[in-house]
RNA sequence: GCCUCUGUAGCUCAGUCGGUAGAGCAGCGGACUGAAAAUCCGCGUGUCGUUGGUUCAAUUCCGACCGGAGGCA
């Protein structure tokens, strides 16, 4: 599993630190999991004791602005520890994977170069999975283009749509469902951008070896329903810390339900009950039920991944427990 | 105390002229390659309040009881 290239920079020495002196780390170290399962305080805690680094892997608290709803660290849950790919640009600017990709990347780097340890932390699956195999992505066409044919599906239906996709590209348009109006349109417009085929790029891309070596670690309460109350009082939180206010002046400053930052959970149906002046303890309720779907689509990712160590919780984040498991682990692969 | 209505899935309710039941919401499982906190696909999970009676057969009809709502006193 381990070969020189990285041995390099892959082996830390923590003279100090008895845990993990002389313990091999791979080049990087994933925290994943669903939210509200206690990630950020066991990166940071994992950051001070092999002297890392994080580097975040969440769609959005890359934007600057929205910091209670995203759960976002505070200065004093960061501790010292750098967070990398946090408040980089604006909730009126539009994020993507590709360029996650591509700034996180630098980000973990020059955290290898620096001789520390890269810990990326995040619940956003694609983020993580797509930095980690260091995945391109065929660039799209403009705005333009995927207006035109996000009108024609509105106008032929989706039905069609896919016999059209099919007449180019068969393999994709065998796996979508007619009403994936979002998949459909960016194949076609993939196509007729760049020329190239959707599914091939992914085929090829499969073959390419992942970017980094990583030991990715994932965690869950043994009940489920545990973390459904987690979520739950987490929402009451953030309204008592003042979630409303903070939606109330991005809508201000005119972050719209376009924006993709207003997809955020929380957010939009918030925004949506300010916007429509409708019911806001229903608004609420409905930021929980979300949080918790979110939640479950969470799991399904993660779950796919064999290579994830699975950490559980009984009633709380337990962070000694974390640490020893991780710590543990890292021995066994020395 | 009497009368009327009501009790079916986690919730709101359909339904069965007697042959063990189905919608919405919730929930569960899955997919995922430039919106991913997005988007999409699949799946009823049930002592039909309890207990007797009639019947080949009762969630359905009848009685009693228990719970809920309303009305008259």
């Amino acid at each position: 599993m381990l070969d020189v290239t990285y041995l390099e920079c892959g082996v830390i020495s923590l003279k100090a630190c008895n845990m993990v002196q002389n313990a091999v780390i791979p080049q990087v170290l994933v925290i994943a999991g669903p939210t509200a399962t206690g990630k950020t305080a066991l990166g940071v805690a994992l950051a001070k004791k092999i002297n890392g680094e994080i580097v975040s892997a969440d769609s959005m608290q890359v934007y600057t602005q929205m910091d209670i709803g995203t759960a976002k660290p505070t200065k004093t849950e960061m501790g010292d520890i750098f967070h990398y790919m946090i408040n980089i640009t604006q909730p009126d600017e539009d994020y993507s994977v590709a360029r996650y990709v591509k700034e996180a990347t630098e980000c973990v780097d020059n955290i290898i170069n620096s001789g520390k340890q890269p810990i990326i932390v995040g619940g956003t699956g694609l983020y993580i999975d797509s930095l980690l195999k260091g995945r391109d992505f065929l660039e799209r066409g403009d705005m333009e283009l995927r207006k035109i044919l996000e009108k024609k599906y509105d106008e032929i239906g989706g039905e069609l749509m896919l016999v059209e996709l099919g007449k180019i590209d068969p393999v994709s348009a065998e796996r979508l469902f007619p009403n994936d109006k979002k998949r459909i349109v960016r194949a076609l417009e993939i196509y007729k951008h760049t020329g190239k085929l959707i599914s091939e790029h992914d085929a090829l891309s499969k073959e390419i070896p992942p970017r980094y070596d990583a030991i990715k670690f994932a965690l869950m309460y043994n009940d489920r329903n545990v973390l459904y109350e987690k979520i739950n009082k987490r929402v009451d939180n953030m309204i008592e810390n003042g979630l409303i206010d903070e939606i109330k002046s991005l809508l201000d400053s005119g972050v719209t339900e376009k924006h993709i930052s207003m997809q955020a959970i929380g957010y939009k149906e918030i925004a949506k009950a300010l916007i429509n002046n409708t019911d806001l303890d229903e608004a609420i309720d409905k930021v929980k039920m979300e949080s918790r779907r979110y939640a479950k689509r969470q799991l399904t990712w993660f779950r796919r991944d064999n290579d994830i160590i699975w950490i559980y919780w009984d009633d709380k984040p337990n962070i000694k427990h974390g640490i020893d498991c991780i710590v543990e682990k890292l021995y066994e692969t020395k």
